[in-house]
DNA sequence: TACTGTACCGAACTATTTGTTTTATATTTT
DNA sequence: AAAATATAAAACAAATAGTTCGGTACAGTA
């Protein structure tokens, strides 16, 4: 790809992710956006058909790092192998970490649409590598979908609050909430 | 309140609401309202300031009822006195029954919306009727957090689907799902 | 270095939308 | 019946989205 191009697209995601920052989607303009990024205004629409295309793309960039990085090479949900080791430990450390501002948007005014991103990648990836689970008479959807809901819902509640719990504190609360239920041994990941 | 008040806001709702089911919040105009409520447009401006606060006292009203009416005297979270009688169970009573079309707008395009008002009454409701909890080490902020956020996404996953189990069904799930983390007893509530 | 392609800028333009204002009409309330 | 007020209709200004086009500057390549 161009230089030119790149510069531009990192310009453009930069002022419209420091604008999501401060103020709800909806109120944002193009306007602002590309005046922000310093771009013209043909440009802008060179490169996005539409605000909302550009919301997508940004999505996919943001959790498509947080989620293939956390996917990579893991035994399991719960894994009893590494101490801090299970995949929403790791997620939750990539957000704390913050490859970039994923953290701040999850908890700006349009979180809802960043939230609803993270859900269907988390679930995708859920259903991924979704051990045996030996839940009862629960149905596994129900449960796939308690367990994506739990966790991003907790996610936001984390960076609302500033992120004070560490990743793996974080980790141990989550399990010792969801493990009995799924019928999973809890407290055996954690050192 | 003047009758023509109350008919022209009763209208102004309705076509609201309808508009919300089949396209996203964002891509409503206010002509769109106007057109389908058949108002004039100094109309709708004398209602409402802008279509948020059409937005706000919609949901406002839908939630109001739902909630106030759970609400009503009831003994605890997990009753163990009337078999269906959790406020849980309640509110999802509620919901299938659909005093309104609250169903419908849970799995509209702009669910996350009504998601968060949800939400909100919800977390309201709960801290004021929480009972004396026994999860060991886990922070009471936390347990609500995963409470409501659990019954919220639980409720939407339900609504998506066309709502097929019976809310007696989907309380029991529920109650499988959080009452051993949060150190109650499960299986008392049903029949 | 020189050449070629293309990304960018800026300005102008149309169409749509929002929110306001004004006047006349219809309906409710007293 | 009279007064008060809610509504309709139309015109209006301002902001915004998205397009078009000609000129300029920069990137990749020989």
């Amino acid at each position: 790809m161009d230089r030119r191009q790149r510069r531009t697209r990192a310009a453009i995601f930069s002022a419209f992710s420091s604008l999501l920052e401060r103020q709800s989607y909806g109120s944002i303009t193009v306007q602002q956006i590309i005046d922000r990024a310093d771009v013209g205004r043909s440009t802008f629409y060179a490169h996005f058909g539409t605000k909302e295309d550009l919301l997508r793309e940004l999505c996919g960039e943001l959790f498509g790092h947080v989620m293939s990085s956390a996917a990579g090479g893991e035994p399991g949900l719960y894994s009893r192998e590494a101490a801090p080791g299970s995949v929403f430990c790791h997620l939750l450390q990539h957000l704390k970490n913050g490859d970039g501002c994923v953290a701040r948007l999850l908890c700006s005014e349009s979180s809802g649409i960043f939230l609803s991103y993270f859900r269907d990648q988390l679930e995708r990836l859920v259903r991924g590598s979704f051990p045996p689970l030996s839940g009862g008479e629960l149905p596994e959807g129900f449960l796939i979908n308690h367990l994506c809901g739990s966790f991003v819902e907790m996610a936001l509640w984390w960076a609302k609050r500033g992120m004070p719990e560490s990743p793996e504190q974080l980790s141990r609360y989550f399990e010792a909430v969801t493990a009995p239920a799924l019928g999973w041994q809890a407290g055996q990941g954690q050192s």
